[in-house]
RNA sequence: GGGCUCGUAGCUCAGCUGGAUAGAGCACCUCCCUUCUAAGGAGGCGGUCAUAGGUUCGAAUCCUAUCGGGCUCACCA
């Protein structure tokens, strides 16, 4: 804000030539709406430096500024706040400043990159509400750092290999007769899915069986059958048996077929990909370096640990007595190996359920303590778990919300309620599954990104999700309603004079929030908080429902004001579009 | 038990580095579609900001303790 240097110069200025003191910061906030102004200094923090009745300073400095400051024209003071006035042409010196408000608020693109990672899921189960989540957490997180200057990498790691994968694989042997996802029809990773809902079941039917015969439910968990198999399909894996090699590529490409459209369909995309099958391994040798280092110790069993008792936190265990990689093994080697695939990457970014925070901390830790200069720019995005009314969601008890389905009960939603309105009568069909899919999603997408990541989310399916209120959908359609503006103002002409213009209450409002838009993207890439961002674009739109309600934009009493305004309202709905995308969601021109 | 985290209106959530009378939406009640798209707007109802202390000119915000919910403390991933 160049404004507030200028204020702050200004104003201490003003205190040395009339109180004789030395400020050494100053306070500003935005002048609440119930009082006159548009920028309040705090008066109270300067009384520790000057003695003195705050009214009387704020007046003080108050008439100084109005005399002095070209930009302030007037002022008023409550008990300790001075609020200042600004000028109706810094506003418009602001707005027609901006040559472009398609891109702005974006900075221009710096040679720092950062890798950002979310998804991550298991090729053994399609994807839920809690992938749903991580995956527009991730997404729009890379897509604010990008508007914020850096560049960034969008990457995952592919949980393929392992013991859950061998459960489904085993079923699908036994009991899949050959299915396909073209032969059922099914969407690949619901057919894998299946079969790992049908391990569990012959799984507990084998236990139920063994405890019949007297067995220890332990002992009955441990010695069916059907579980020593998978567990014998591992080892086979481990060692690259043809068979399981095959059926496992077999498989995993359809989930990865499946996954492709659940992603596809809420718009995201990844720049690298990351398979556990290939990184499992990696790691060993930074363990090895890092004990020449003395990073880490042997124990006589020669179990290799971090000592983390210096931080507050516990020895960690880095690598098995038999020489094995254990989860942290691997997470140190994978994020070694990125960042040699990525030279110009300086950080990266987890998007991980908050679940595993400890895990991250003490990866954190760890690879600092290896000594790589990356390892300070290395950020959890932690989020809350998506939960249901009646508690977490579980796959085996058939409540899990599936991503597939949610995207298209929201269209639906969507859907129903168009017909209602009944606005869009005359598009084609195909139009109109176009457009519910992207109201549906904004519905799902902005109900999920407007709250803070790290809590949690309470999703009533029966409820569904809002579209009236603080909703993507509210926010699409003061969009579509812009467009249907600037439609029928398309004879105005592009230039913009603003010579006669002053400027409505609204207009000002709508400006000063217009103006907060590139602070706020900076703000949420440095909090990693799409949030912000969300509730930014609703107070954006708020401020101009009011605007159209009581400002209008196509009679207004001159030409010029006409252009200004219909300018105006291109601005906010450029600015809803940008803001939007950021967040991963679509906006219709029509609704 | 240790660590982390959350607790704001009946419900879902905002509230930036401490600042003015704590804000929205939903729900409920009253109005406003012959006027740029009513998925909208104006107003009403609704709060001891979990509780108790502390820090200071000033606390929802910072500190401590307590209570409540969640997560985590694996040679699982």
């Amino acid at each position: 804000m160049q404004l507030q240097d200028v204020l702050t110069a200004k104003i201490k200025e003003a205190v040395t030539s009339i109180f004789d003191a030395n400020l050494e910061t100053v306070e500003f906030q935005a002048t609440r709406k119930d009082f006159e102004g548009d920028i309040t200094v705090v008066v109270f923090p300067m009384l520790r430096v000057v003695k003195g009745n705050p009214v009387k300073i704020g007046e003080a400095i108050g008439s100084y500024l109005v005399e002095n400051v070209t930009e302030v024209s007037k002022f008023n003071v409550v008990k300790g706040f001075l609020n200042l006035v600004l000028s109706d042409a810094y506003y418009l010196e602001f707005f027609n400043a901006v040559t472009d408000f398609s891109t702005f608020g974006k900075a221009p693109q710096g040679d720092d990159a950062v890798l950002v990672e979310y998804s991550s899921p298991n090729t053994n189960k399609p994807l839920h509400l809690g992938h749903i989540r991580n995956i527009l957490l991730g997404y729009s997180v890379a897509e604010i750092l990008q508007a914020s200057g850096k560049k960034t990498y969008k990457t995952q790691i592919i949980n393929d290999r392992g013991i859950h994968i061998c459960k489904s694989m085993l079923a699908w042997k036994r009991y899949g007769d050959g299915e396909t996802p073209e032969s059922t029809g099914l969407k690949g990773d619901k057919l894998v899915g299946n079969y790992y809902v049908r391990f569990d079941k012959e799984y507990k039917k084998e236990i139920a069986e063994l405890q019949a015969e007297g067995k220890t439910e332990e002992e009955a968990k441990a010695e069916a059958p059907i579980l020593k198999e998978a567990q014998q399909m591992l080892q086979k894996w481990e060692q690259a048996d043809n068979e399981v090699v095959t059926l496992w590529k077999k498989m995993n490409g359809w989930v990865y077929t499946g996954f492709e459209k659940t992603y596809d369909a809420l718009g995201v995309d990844f720049d690298s990909y990351y398979y556990e099958s290939e990184t499992y391994l990696l790691g060993k040798d930074n363990i090895e370096e890092g004990l020449e280092k003395g990073v880490f110790f042997k124990k006589e069993d020669g179990s290799v640990w971090c000592d983390l008792t210096d931080e507050g936190l516990d020895e960690k265990l880095v690598l098995r007595a038999d020489g094995t990689a254990v989860y942290m093994t691997q997470d140190i080697g994978t994020a070694i190996q990125r960042i040699k695939d990525h030279p110009d990457a300086s950080g990266m970014i987890y998007t991980v359920g908050n679940e595993q925070d400890y895990h991250f901390k003490v990866l954190f830790l760890i690879l600092k303590k290896l000594g790589y200069s990356w390892a300070e720019n290395l950020y959890h995005l932690s989020y809350g778990m998506v939960d249901l009314p009646s508690g977490k969601m579980k796959s085996r008890e058939g409540t899990v919300v599936d991503a597939d389905d949610l995207i298209s009960e929201m269209a639906a939603t969507a859907g129903k309620i168009s017909e209602e309105l009944g606005k869009i009568d005359d598009f084609t069909a195909d139009e109109k599954k176009e457009l519910y899919k992207t109201i549906g999603l904004g519905a799902l997408k902005y109900y999920i990104l407007k709250v803070d990541p790290k809590k949690r989310i309470l999703f009533n399916p029966e409820e569904s999700v809002d579209f009236q209120g603080n909703t993507g959908p509210f926010i699409q359609y003061t969009y579509a309603r812009i467009q249907s503006i600037l439609r029928k103002a398309d004879e105005v002409s592009t230039e913009l004079d603003l010579t006669d213009i002053t400027l409505h209450e609204k207009e000002k409002e709508l400006l000063k929030q217009l103006q907060l838009f590139p602070e706020t993207i900076q703000q949420a890439a440095e909090n990693f908080s799409p949030a912000l961002l969300a509730n930014y674009t609703y107070d954006l739109v708020k401020e101009f429902n009011s605007f159209y309600q009581n400002v209008s934009i196509l009679s207004a009493d001159t030409k010029e004001e006409k252009q200004f305004r219909v300018h105006l309202a291109d601005a906010v709905a450029k600015v809803i579009k940008t803001a939007f995308a950021l967040l991963g969601i679509e906006v219709p021109e029509r609704m």
